[in-house]
DNA sequence: AGTGTGACACTGG
DNA sequence: TCCAGTGCCACAC
């Protein structure tokens, strides 16, 4: 996985939607979740959901980006697998208080917070 | 410039 | 209701 940035001809664009999502990412409140497709959404790109995902992974630099508060739509922790180990996800959220059984969040709907709606 | 990929979301069977 | 396949947009090579 090369995955690194470099900005060729000084394209703004190009960490400009990165940046938004880790800047979305950032504003997910202690103990709360959010979906890719919502900040997807609130970025304007609904169908680009992937590249919410894409751009945490870009972000395996930056502790600033928690995306363990970041699952898909159903609730479960699918990055989970390109995190460090394995439970790391799992153990952030349920450290702030989120349950998560078999990487999926309970009360998923509970939780789940709404860039949209909250901003 | 075109091709392939990607941590999703949606619709159909 | 659940499983599977397709579509989408943007980034990297």
């Amino acid at each position: 996985m090369g995955v690194k940035k470099n900005n060729t001809t000084g394209s703004q664009s190009d960490t400009n939607f990165f940046d938004r999502v880790y800047d979305v990412a950032k504003l997910i409140p202690h103990g709360r979740v959010t979906s890719y497709g919502a900040i997807a959404k609130y970025l304007g790109a609904a169908r680009s959901a992937r590249m919410v995902g894409w751009a945490m992974n870009a972000c395996g630099g930056r502790d600033d980006v928690p995306a363990h508060r970041v699952v898909n739509r159903k609730g479960i922790l699918t990055g989970k697998h390109h995190f460090q180990g394995t439970n790391l996800m799992q153990q952030l959220l349920e450290n702030e208080g989120v349950e998560v059984i078999d990487n999926q969040i309970q009360h998923f709907e509970k939780l789940f917070w709404d860039p949209m709606q909250e901003l």
